[in-house]
DNA sequence: CCAATAGTGTCTATTAGACAGTATTTC
DNA sequence: GAAATACTGTCTAATAGACACTATTGG
């Protein structure tokens, strides 16, 4: 027997459901900015373990239909929000025997980021018989979420916090045009500090990630410059140096 | 019947089997470096799939005896090196139907720093009949590793490089006591370029993380302070400023 | 003209790069 | 003293912080 048949033969009976295996999930931290406030959006859970427990949304990956964890990721969001091009990036998965009354269980944390006018499916909606939220990120620490969710969300934002101190990463949660103003508070909201005008606008201006778009917002008071995404933006952009401010870790 | 009661019934006749689960394994980029070269932990399959083939060590987390992930990477780690308290980072999980030919496979991917010379287990080990060699990065990226192996391997050392620019993560491949020169040309050996002595110093110097130990190592010229991990030492600290080095993404 | 917001000029502080210069050892 | 390696002095370059200044609008 060659060393290929006897492989084939091996797989041909071999069962995954032989062996102990955990229980493997994704789970996503989808955030969004609404009325000032940075927004996690939450699913109230209709099965057991945690009924009625708000949850970070996710769930098992569907063997059949997903060919890779990410596609997981990216059907659940749609899923959601309708949204397809967020910025997605993998935090970190967890995994151990207490978290899930179920067994062992594995999380793979995702976290999204999208622009919450952009929604197609806003506040209250009913997808599959279950009830979602956008819920503020101070309320959702505070409420108790199901698992280890609070968990998870702490580890989500602080990725967050920490690579807006060198990343372009908040513009993702911006519409299509915006004044640098309304980035700056875009910035200053998810490191809970204020901003050196100046020092934001050197940033952004020499990283050539922005561009104007022609049009002013006007307001009462003197118009500002509408900016828009430029061909090289990328939305995880590496400035060359930090922004100097403390973030108290959640 | 009330909501914990509904809880415990539901709990009690759940079975993790009667779903499709992902295969789920752990898998360790482990790294040190022997005779000037940074060496990559390897393992030749004993059994199908890719048998005969070298992998990164790693397997099935042991529901039974493993409380958490890390603690299955710890144990992995231990079996293989004898070294208990490593520098263990987690990098990222890989999750795809192609990966494995058993079927759908997620892999949590850990890179372990450790000093060669602190190895109880060393070259030619044979553990639980399996053969382990220590690689060369270099050639174990040419060799066709088992699985995706090669990526991930490419994933623990990019990320390894890039941390190398703002962290004083080499530290961990250093033993106890070692001169300045020879951290520098640490940090040359995993960067692949050469740094400014002047600012190398610098830097350290200023992080507070080392202290001399009082001793001089003494070689045919002038001899150089001896350095050891002060009090304050973490392999994580963050520098202020980034190293200025292009990095060539494997 | 005033209030308010947009946007700029410019000085300082910090930190890395460059590289030449000094120090200490063995032979 | 020569060779080699350890270590330092010091200038430049890049980039963020501070903050006052000018510009442009509506009323």
């Amino acid at each position: 027997m060659t060393e290929s048949e006897s492989e084939s033969k091996f797989l041909k009976s071999y069962n995954p459901k032989d062996f102990d295996s955990p229980l493997c999930t994704v789970d996503m931290a989808i955030i969004a900015v609404e009325a000032g406030e940075l927004k996690v959006l939450l699913v109230q859970r209709s099965e057991h373990p945690h009924k009625g427990c708000w949850a970070l949304p996710g769930g098992f990956a569907d063997l059949k239909r997903d060919n890779s964890i990410e596609a997981t990721a990216h059907r659940k969001l749609a899923e959601k929000t309708g949204i397809k091009t967020p910025y997605l990036e993998q935090v970190e998965s967890i995994g151990n025997a207490m978290r899930d009354p179920r067994g062992w269980s594995i999380t793979l944390l995702y976290f999204a980021l999208i622009d919450f006018e952009a929604l197609s499916i806003k506040e209250g909606a009913v997808t599959g018989s279950e009830q979602t939220q956008w819920m503020s990120i101070h309320d959702a620490l505070k409420c108790e979420l199901a698992f280890d969710h609070a968990l998870l969300l702490r580890k989500a934002i602080n990725r967050l916090r920490n690579k807006t101190r060198y990343t372009a990463l908040p513009i993702s949660l911006m519409p299509e045009t915006f004044t640098l103003t309304e980035l700056q508070t875009m910035f200053e909201l998810i490191l809970g500090t204020s901003l050196q005008k100046k020092s934001f606008r050197r940033r952004l201006e020499a990283s050539g990630l922005l561009i104007g778009s022609g049009d002013m917002r006007s307001t009462a008071r003197r118009p500002a410059a509408l900016f828009k995404r430029s061909d090289s933006f990328k939305s995880d952009h590496v400035f060359p140096g930090l922004l100097d401010v403390e973030i108290e870790s959640l």
